[in-house]
RNA sequence: CGGGGUGUAGCGCAGCCUGGUAGCGCAACUGCUUUGGGAGCAGUGGGACGGGAGUUCGAAUCUCUCCACCCCGACCA
């Protein structure tokens, strides 16, 4: 590809409403362009980067024997009626009606008509088992689009549905999946890991997520240093402490701690650390009134684990601030456990810890020297924090560590949900009619290209794994347009990459040299070969890799194999 | 949805407070010079200032209204 023949699109200057830096990038090299709140155009270049992740993915599914098909984005609303989740899904679903009033819903998933194609084509269990994939565009309408095309309105995802006679054999298609998913993200080249999670409310009893790891992404996960353990940090159990409650000493006493709300504020002002520190928050309970949880003041709440308890409404609600002080008499801020009139559950960490600090539930003051048991009752225990750094791993030896992670597939088991509701069943061999069990494993193709990103960059711009990488090679000639000796090695060199089949730009723009090298940065190719006046004459050319140091000379005579071994790598 | 903010040239912004008919940088186009890290000089084109209504002799500027977009929204208790 010539790039004066392309549509190079790219930015100096950053965009003010990107947020993040794969937007930013994704924009100044000018691989998307925003026409509404998440919603996006792929230019070409943008495109090249994407079908690369496609077609990795059709690959590595096509080997493990999914079967590519294409499903529409409008959907019946009778389908979703029958299922159930036309009433369940809330307005993220899109819904609209076409001109003859029938409603309709724009997919932001496909097990409805998956399972409809599959109870009109499939009749007997010696069809199975059978697992159905397609790449196609998705419509989930968020309350609030951000970062690009990280959490967009419209985005592209492959889904796949696999159908099994029972319970074992959806077993071993989910295990057939889950390699098929470790192939995939290796040929990304990305740094992921796959952690088992919470499977929501779909049901099913495995569920695994791949996450790309980066310091942005905005979920936490937790794995072991030791063994294979890696979970999804709302799913992770924290164990019970291993040290004894430190014996009370001092009395109990009331402070005055004027303007100090925040955990942070009362350790600073009065010298404490904030493990010492009982942080109590205030939630609804499933009775409709209110509950209080109490963590050590360097501990988060996780709020999957708070639902689950029985005393505490699900979804986890936190109570408002004018529930509080209409019900409590203090302000938030100065709430403690000693004399709450509330069911109070505290965390096993925050248990074991003595001579506390809690709110004294007056205004503007707090307790100093609180002691479970002897200035209030023993605490009611549970686990309802987050896992955090060193924590010992719930299962096996080691400690725990938590990364961040962006989710860019998930792989689950759904059972007999769908088939059942939707009446989809195949005769087994006995001729009686069984609902098949179902999988559905998802990877959001747009999202892996902004994550590669966010993982993979540097001040110049984007640096891309070479299995992604919109081109292999950028050819930058110096002058090409003056110089008649440049031009003509420029050439032949881009005939011979042409001809080796490898994918390459050439910058024949009539740029100077900077502009072509920070442009050819910031689009990430991964190698660069400068050709000059200068290096044809001395019968050299210049080679750089994205993310080296500093470039090489390298005799011209030995391009030919030099390429061959660039590209076998 | 609640709170905050922004809409002026393709992009980034100034002008608005204190009304008088729109400007800067980058980008684009033409010419000359320059050519190893986002060049210089000269010139050119492009915007009824988000839409509507109002106040006024006169509105980008003041008022009302609609729309679009951005940011924040449990770690504070």
């Amino acid at each position: 590809m010539r790039a004066s023949r392309f549509h190079l699109a790219t930015l100096k200057e950053t965009p003010v409403d990107a947020e993040i830096i794969s937007h930013q990038l994704m924009l100044r090299a000018g691989m998307i362009r925003r026409h509404a709140a998440g919603i996006y155009s792929w230019l070409p270049l943008g495109l090249r980067i994407l079908r690369k992740v496609e077609q990795i993915i059709r690959e590595e599914m096509d080997k493990a024997g999914a079967l590519e098909l294409l499903m529409p984005s409008f959907q019946p609303a009778e389908l979703w009626q029958e299922s159930g989740r036309w009433d369940q899904f809330g307005p993220e679903l899109l819904r609209l009606q076409d001109r003859h009033h029938r409603d309709a819903c724009i997919g932001p998933t496909h097990e409805e008509i998956v399972t409809d194609i599959f109870r009109r084509e499939v009749n007997s269990y010696r069809q199975l088992p059978l697992n159905f994939y397609q790449i196609q565009t998705k419509f989930r309408d968020e309350i609030r689009p951000r970062f690009g095309v990280m959490r967009s309105r419209e985005f592209i995802m492959k889904d796949a549905y696999s159908f099994d006679i029972d319970k074992d054999g959806m077993q071993h298609s989910y295990d057939v999946m889950d390699q098929a998913y470790i192939n995939i993200f290796d040929r990304f080249g990305l740094d992921y890991r796959a952690v088992s999670a919470d499977s929501g409310a779909i049901g099913g009893s495995t569920s695994q997520e791949f996450h790309v790891l980066a310091d942005s992404g905005e979920d936490a996960i937790a794995f072991s240093e030791q063994g294979n353990f890696a979970a999804n940090i709302e799913t992770v159990e924290a164990l019970p402490p291993e040290t004894e409650r430190v014996a009370t000493s001092a009395e109990m006493q009331i402070v005055d701690t004027p303007g100090m709300y925040t955990i942070e504020d009362l350790a600073n002002g009065l010298g404490v650390s904030a493990q010492q520190c009982m942080k109590t928050l205030i939630v609804e309970a499933e009775d409709g009134g209110l509950v209080a949880l109490v963590l050590r003041g360097d501990h988060e709440l996780n709020a999957l684990k708070a639902e689950r308890l029985d005393d505490v409404a699900s979804p986890l609600r936190l109570a408002q601030r004018e529930q509080i002080t209409a019900n409590l008499g203090s302000d938030i801020g100065s709430i403690g456990p000693i004399g709450l009139s509330l069911k109070t559950i505290v965390d096993h960490s925050a248990a074991v810890v003595g001579d506390f600090v809690c709110g004294a539930n007056q205004d503007d003051k707090h307790f100093i020297n609180a002691n479970w048991g002897r200035d209030c009752e023993e605490p009611i225990t549970a686990d309802i924090r987050n896992v955090v750094n060193g924590d010992p791993s719930p299962v096996g030896t080691g400690r725990l560590k938590i990364l961040r992670g962006i989710e860019v597939g998930h792989i689950f088991q759904l059972g007999q949900k769908y088939s059942e509701s939707m009446q989809a069943a195949v005769l087994d061999e006995q001729g009686k009619g069984v609902a098949p069990f179902m999988g559905c494993y998802g990877i959001g193709v747009t999202r892996v290209v902004a994550a590669a990103i966010e993982q993979n960059h540097d001040e110049h711009g984007i640096i891309w794994p070479a299995t992604l990488a919109p081109f292999q090679l950028a050819i930058c000639p110096i002058n090409y347009h003056k110089s008649e000796p440049v031009k003509q090695a420029t050439d032949n060199l881009y005939q011979e990459c042409l001809a080796r089949g490898i994918e390459v730009l050439l910058d024949d723009r009539a740029l100077r040299p900077g502009v072509i090298f920070s442009d050819m940065e910031l689009i990430g190719i991964p190698h660069r070969i400068v050709l000059s006046e200068r290096g044809v004459t001395a019968q050299q050319f210049e080679y750089k890799g994205r993310s080296d140091d500093s470039a090489q000379e390298l005799p011209l005579d030995e391009l030919p194999a030099f390429l061959d071994k660039l590209y076998s790598d």
